[in-house]
DNA sequence: TCTTGACTTAGAGTAATCTCTAACAAATAT
DNA sequence: ATATTTGTTAGAGATTACTCTAAGTCAAGA
């Protein structure tokens, strides 16, 4: 299939504006344009589209991301590097799960508060509700 | 406990500077300042840095966390509202963990894809490996 | 007392990532 | 044939969140 960056850009949730700078900091070498001067998208663009929004979504720059994509350029020879990235960059999203969980556990706290500072119309709770100041206790860890 | 701006920036990785531009901000409004005009930091004043840190790093920008401290010193007739607010942040994390499950599948095809490409020196893996041109299609969803 | 280190402020500077504008060309719809 | 949409470029501007500097205060240790 064949994409114009408009109908890529709806794909994935980018503005033309987004793909234009991506190109611009040579994430997008692969990249060809048509006799008219328009960028043509094939599958395997959007896909690696895919992979830059994956990397900078688990937090490389992309600064970072387009060190990759000349690795790929400089063909076999890079593979293994190129293998290790990617086992960094799952360590990586590994961390930010357990760090995620742990916002989660502090959101669920600040939810079962509010529930029950809403259902008595006040917020000093800790006297009254004892599981909750453990709570707190346990998911801000201290006192 | 008392915490001077050095003992929190350590305790939670961050920068004085960060603390201090987060105080200039409005983020800090219940820090007071001792009588040489250094800031003192009590436990409640450390957890709520905590929720900060953990609202900012599920995507809500510093302005909006500072709405949020403005329902906090509007008192009980905002309870309502600030436990509607936990209750989109819940929902927003819970979509950030599908998302970080999707960036793991692309991250481990990737890795499968490197680990094959090394095994045999060269990338040109899909004609040999059926299985990896499978994943792709699964992860990738086209063709 | 002197020095060291931690604190203060106001404000300038920086980095990353867009985001938009202007001016124009080409393709498509009526 | 004309109007609309979609594309192009170069480059300016915006936003967020720091990050650092300068100039100074204050408290504790040698």
């Amino acid at each position: 299939m064949r994409y114009s960056i408009g109908q890529v850009a709806k794909k994935l949730g980018l503005t033309t504006h987004t793909i234009r700078y991506y190109d611009k900091e040579g994430l997008l070498p692969f990249v060809r344009k048509g006799s008219s001067g328009a960028r043509v998208f094939l599958d395997e663009d959007v896909d690696w589209l895919l992979i830059v929004e994956c990397l900078k979504g688990t937090g490389m720059p992309l600064k970072e991301i387009k060190k990759y994509i000349q690795l790929c350029q400089q063909g076999d020879q890079t593979l293994q590097t190129r293998l290790e990235m990617f086992k960094k960059q799952k360590v990586k999203i590994e961390e930010q799960m357990v760090i995620l969980n742990q916002y989660m556990e502090k959101i669920n706290f600040k939810i079962a508060y509010y529930d029950d500072a809403v259902k008595h119309g006040s917020d000093n709770i800790y006297t009254r509700n004892k599981w909750l100041a453990k709570e707190r206790e346990r998911v801000f860890g201290h006192k």
